[in-house]
Order: C-alpha cells, then structure tokens, then sequence
DNA sequence: TTGCGGAATGACTGGCAGGTCATTAGAATG
DNA sequence: CATTCTAATGACCTGCCAGTCATTCCGCAA
C-alpha cells in the first residue's frame, strides 16, 4: 500500500538522517572540525557515498549537526525562561542549566565550540555581503530577547546576549582543560555572581 | 670583513622575517586562517619557496604572526598595568586600550580572532598530552598574575582571566559585524560597567 | 669582464579530502 | 525461484595546498 511504505520510508529516512548526526557527532566530538566525511562515514558505520544521498554535501551535515545539537539546549534554555523566575533567579538559573548541560554531554560541548563560526572561523567579518552565519543565531536572539524586557536598554542587549554566552563559552573550555574541575555549583555561583554583581565585589578589601 | 657582514646578514634577514610576517598579517586579514602558503608569498611580493627560507614552515610562521601581533597588544596592557591605577580604573583602561587597539587596527583583529586556537579549533582539550597552546597564553596569564595580587580568592583568577578576555573578543566581533558601531568611548564604558558591577545594576527598576 | 657562491624562484610532487558514479547486494514482488 | 528495482558501496576523479629542489639570478671579488 503506499501511503504506509511512505510512512515506512519516511521513518527509515528519519532514522537513517539520525544515525549519521550522532555519528557525526561522535566524529567531531573525536576529531574536532578537521573530522572528515570518511570518518564521520566511519563512526556511522556506512560508506562515505551514503552520506551524500541523505546530506547535499558536508556544509549540509554539519549545519544539521549543529542545529540538532543546539536544539536540546535550547529547549532547557526555554524552560528556565518559562518558569517566570525573577531577574536574577534567572540568570542564575541559566547559568546552571547550560553548565550542566554541557557537564552531561561533553561532546556536544566540543561540537558547539567547534561549530561556532561554521565557515571556518575566516568568514565572520564577511567581505562580500553574504547573510550572517544562521547557526547559534537563534540562541544568541532568546537571550536578546529575554534582555530587550528586562534591562533599561535595548540597544545593549545584543551585545549582552554575545557577552554572555562568549563569556561562558570560555569557562566551559577552562572546565574542559581542568583535570580535575571545581563542582559545577560552585563554578554556577562563581559566573552568576560575576554576572550579576561584576568585579567589584571581588575585589580585596584592602 | 667578517663581523660586519654578518651584521648586516642579520639586518637583512631580520627585514625578511618582518616583510614577511607582515604580508602574512595582510594575508591573513583578507582571507582568515584559510589563507595559503601561496597567498602569504604573494602579499609579501616574494615567491613561495623563499618563504621556507626563512620559516620551517607554515606552523611556524603563522606562530611567528601571532606571536608579533600579541606583543604589540602585550606592550600596551602593560603599560597600563604600570601606571598603578586603582582596581576599577585599571579595569577601565584594560577595556579602553584593548578597544582602541583593534579599532586602529582591524587586521590585527582578524589576525587575533583566526589564530586562537592554532592547532584547528579542535585540539583545545586536548586527547594526547600535548602541551597547552603556547599562544596568546602570556596575554591570559598576565591578566591573571594582577587578578591574584587584586582580588580575594586566587584560585578564581585564571577563570576571571579567560572570562574577561572572550568576553571581550565576543564584543569585538560584534563591533566588527555592524556597520555603524558606538564609539568606542561608549563601548568601553559600558564594558566597563558591566564588568565590574554586572547585570543586577543594569535591570529595569521595576 | 669573468666566474663563483649563495639567495630566490616556481614548476613539480605527494598526499589528502570532498564529491561522483558504475557496480553490487539484497529486499520486494510476481 | 526468477526478476526487478533501489539503496548502498567504495574505487576513482579532481582540485588544492604544503613542501621540495633543480634551475636561475645576482652581487661581489678577483
């Protein structure tokens, strides 16, 4: 019948598209952005040319990568902001949430990292006027978002949202080049407090 | 005569290695890390083989390029350092300096921007034991010899350090990407304030 | 002017990685 | 069981680039 084996091709396809990503995922998580289309075959377990009946070309998959992994943080992302926390609360929350995310599952960490600049990191002050990197964007636009609402200045608010996340970005690499990392509560509260309450507080009282 | 000749070998090899490192920097201004052996020999108005005259080879040389364009950002931070500015202005001028260096010379941005991560941005944690990237390391750890001796818990300062500096990097590129950035007055002062007194200050009263 | 020695050159090589496609394997069908 | 049809395969093609080296060029000394 064909309305069902559409369904079953449709759902092979599915998970056909899935295994190769979290191949991939395993490859870049290896090999960082070097990971070529033979490893990344390899870590599948298929043939390189089988990759390209599913993805267009490697830009294809390792957008797709990226989107996948992204999504799942964003969606925690998400939840914090729905719980309606106050300001503060917020951003400590946030803090948290993306730390531990990234605790969980190193890979994906490297594969953020990695992925950051997809076009190699070369492309970001394009010369020709091509579209800013889609990647990431939609993460970096919640935060713009949350920030529009709640801070005094909507101009800083892009800004903030890079800073933030840029900021965290580089604790999450000292965390991953620390043998033996402090407890991410104590890294959370260190960061929330940094970001809420800035240097000066930390200074010596001297 | 021998003496004088050798002299006046190492000028000229001296100018070579400069002439080079220069072209390097344009090279790498214009098309990223991505740039070629090939490009670089061009810029510089030399053929590609005399390249490997002076240099082993591409490693090397880009490690050549960015250990120059650092040095240069280094002299002025120290300079700041040595005024022995209170706490607060100190930040403030760090943030000031830094801005203004770039915005004077967007290549050297670029430059600082593509060669973070030198060995592919993948090999940040690093599988085998490798050392950690020498680069830029001098530039982070200067930064966190002056939070040890400012602030209140020494173990944080390396932390603070990375934190202050990719917080930075990410407005930066921010600037880079807009076509009419503030000045820089106004960035820094609002780094500025963001760093040392965060978020909560910046809130909406209600 | 001639001849020498080292610096500069760029055609060439080797290897690598993205992408293709003729071939094959194996599932579905009759 | 024979046939067909398509998904999978991996050998192959192509272009690219780091790095080499036989050749050329040039400044200088005799």
């Amino acid at each position: 019948m064909t309305t069902q084996s559409e369904t079953k091709d449709a759902v092979l396809e599915r998970f056909r598209v899935e295994s190769i990503t979290e191949g991939a995922l395993r490859a870049i998580a290896r090999k960082g952005s070097a990971a070529t289309m033979q490893d990344i075959a390899i870590e599948s377990g298929i043939a390189k040319g089988t990759l390209y009946l599913y993805f267009k070309d490697r830009d294809e998959l390792l957008q797709r990568v990226r989107e996948g992994s992204l999504s799942q943080l964003i969606e925690k992302i998400e939840a914090v902001f729905a719980r309606g926390l106050s300001f503060d609360e917020t951003i400590r929350e946030l803090v948290f949430t993306k730390l531990r995310f990234f605790e969980e599952r190193r890979d994906l960490y490297r594969v953020h990292f990695e992925l950051r600049y997809p076009h190699g990191p070369g492309q970001t002050c394009d010369p020709r006027g091509n579209a800013p990197p889609p990647q990431k964007q939609m993460y970096i636009d919640r935060l713009t978002r949350y920030f529009e609402e709640a801070l005094e200045s909507k101009e800083e608010a892009p800004r903030l949202a890079l800073f933030l996340s840029e900021a965290f970005a580089a604790v999450l690499v000292r965390r991953m080049l620390e043998s033996t990392p402090p407890g991410i509560e104590q890294d959370a509260q260190f960061l929330s407090d940094l970001l809420l309450h800035g240097l000066s507080g930390r200074r010596k009282k001297s």
